[in-house]
DNA sequence: CGCGTTTACTAAACTGTTTAATTGACCGCG
DNA sequence: CGCGGTCAATTAAACAGTTTAGTAAACGCG
């Protein structure tokens, strides 16, 4: 077994990243050309001799020079990465399949375009005690340090602190499933909508006492916009019914794997027992699925399930999942090309209309 | 509904994000002190007056001075971020658990660290065509464009394109999971004794005939080191335990998700029938679990299941999984940390012991 | 009062690259 | 032979900060 212990391998080189960087005048002053022709040399080959970028790139080569990323960023104004600012703790979002396959088409985005993601979560960026003597970090501050092109925000809300930074930065920034009043080109889905169809197929199903399972509202008032508006689309469909709004009891369980089994305990516990359950989002109804499953509470029969997001698991589980269909490929595509489209400024953001709402639509299955 | 057509919100100058940039040198300007003064009033407030401090801050916040990071990038040579090298594509990576949790917990630790995250995938990062006249992206090259101060890589073999880069990097990295006898520091933990105690134990439980679920070998010939690793042990045990090789049959599954069904599938089909499974991960042993509860195949009785990893889910799965465990978040926050002091230079590749392997040992549920 | 030290600030050099403007050589053409 | 036009390569100016070395004034002190 190799082991670099102390002192066992030394001196020939491999480990030393102390050596200084070579750096392209380097190379220029040893192939005799200028700073410029090496530059050439890479960026704008047809500008050389075939013979002389062969010579820069054999010196480079032989010295081991590396193009330093930073400064070609600062020279050209291009980091060639996006920045996808995760509205809380990365930790937390990443128990999120929704949130999951957005970073993974974003992954799939970028790649195609030879672009990285910075991630940056601004859960704790800000409030955090200030460094000895410099300044506390303000949503603002924290944005402008950020080295990206343009950023890619998901549920942002109105009175989110990034809001306001957002607006006034320098960059194209792209917001998902965000408030649809924010003044930043948004790409959401109908969640009301589509929730308002859930609740009346609900109600032509002959339901008449519904619960709502959606998340604990946060500590720190943060508010997630999409989800807001689903509960609202359920409510107000109900409502039009003709129903009393106590036909509506909303259920809160925190987290996002776990929740489905709480949020189940929770109905049970209801005094006025629902017949049907509507769901915030998919991984919370196949939670409530399983559980009543354990339980032995039959669905639909005993109770109706719908969740909404249309997750690839929804189509699989047992029963199969009644949901509310979102396209979230083409919805992230759409806004991935429209940022890099700022980016490179083929279009302007007074060009676009926002916000893009997709539409969304209810898929019955046997849940219900 | 607000909305940002064409030219309806126009000319308040918020939406232009067209504005040229205030510099430090402008700040400077109105302020009536040297460029130096105002990169002092940030960085070295100590060494102005209270007075022209307040100053020199109060101008920048009325000109909307941002800092330009990738200035102070290049001034520093900080970039303030880590680069998470994905070994493959990234949409992949994000389907395995252990993935995601390794990335939530980087994200932690960077969060606290004020450091940001840079995702970058290697997959198809070269072999792609060149652009116009530009070289072919390799590995060497991609690794230098990425603006990090260090990088985190996981699952990388001897084989790997970018070891030999990574040798060549004049950035610390660290890696995890991978080879034990590449020259970077790395943080394995002893997959051999975790899969060589479970075959001991399903062993002295009286089994004789084996199957071992792992991933079907990649198209492209890149090998997961850890993963091999657990394959060899549990075969070496069961050799020693003085069986003939055929008492180990390996299935093969694609995909994180749903390779548990598809492995539950192929070992239904093994002509000598196993009487206990050996899983390379948790998802794959979970699936598989889920598979014989769907089938009417009673675990342990008819199939004795083991995992490896022990991820919460192996706790609370029916039955509960017996597993290889491994203490993740320690050894994470060792390699985070080892990292981050060799960027500051507090400690040199050199004191580090490599490979660094975290014991692992056998959980024994109710599967088995 | 003169000497050394601190305080508050500045000028200039430095980070490594791109790019606009420029030069000089060479060529064909009228 | 002089003139415009390429071609190949160079010079110099950005890009937007940080950092080192230095200076003038103020201060402390015997």
């Amino acid at each position: 077994m190799f082991r670099i212990g102390a002192g066992v391998v030394e001196g020939n080189g491999v480990l030393s990243r102390k050596r200084k960087r070579v750096t392209l005048r380097d190379v220029a002053r040893h192939a005799g050309v200028s700073p410029t022709a090496v530059s050439f040399a890479y960026n704008a080959p047809h500008q050389l001799s075939h013979a002389t970028r062969e010579h820069i790139l054999d010196t480079a080569e032989t010295l081991g020079y590396q193009p330093h990323p930073v400064a070609r960023t600062l020279a050209t104004g291009r980091t060639n990465a996006i920045g996808l600012l995760v509205p809380t703790s990365l930790n937390w979002m990443l128990h999120d399949p929704l949130f999951t396959h957005f970073l993974g088409e974003v992954g799939a985005a970028c790649d195609r375009e030879g672009k990285r993601i910075v991630l940056a979560s601004m859960h704790e960026a800000w409030g955090r005690d200030p460094g000895p003597g410099s300044e506390a970090v303000t949503p603002f501050t924290w944005l402008a340090s950020i080295a990206a092109d343009g950023f890619l925000m998901f549920s942002i809300d109105r009175g989110h602190p990034l809001t306001e930074a957002v607006q006034r930065s320098l960059r194209p920034t792209v917001l998902l499933d965000s408030a649809d009043d924010l003044q930043a080109p948004t790409f959401n889905i109908d969640d009301h909508g589509g929730a308002y169809a859930a609740a009346q197929h609900l109600l032509a199903r002959g339901h008449r006492q519904f619960a709502v399972a959606t998340m604990t509202p946060r500590r720190d008032g943060v508010v997630i916009p999409s989800i807001e508006r689903r509960v609202r689309g359920f409510a107000e469909a109900v409502a039009e019914a003709g129903l009393p709004p106590s036909a509506v009891q909303i259920v809160h369980a925190r987290g996002v794997p776990a929740a489905g089994h709480e949020s189940f305990q929770n109905i049970r516990q209801l005094r006025r027992r629902p017949t049907a359950v509507f769901c915030v989002s998919d991984v919370r109804a196949l939670g409530i699925l399983s559980g009543a499953r354990r339980e032995g509470i039959s669905v639909p029969d005993d109770l109706a399930v719908v969740g909404f997001g249309d997750l690839p698991d929804a189509s699989v589980s047992s029963p199969p999942l009644t949901t509310v269909h979102r396209d979230i490929d083409s919805q992230l595509q759409l806004a991935i090309r429209t940022l890099f489209q700022l980016i490179n400024e083929q279009i302007s953001e007074a060009d676009i209309e926002s916000p893009h709402i997709d539409a969304t639509r209810l898929v019955v299955r046997e849940s219900s």
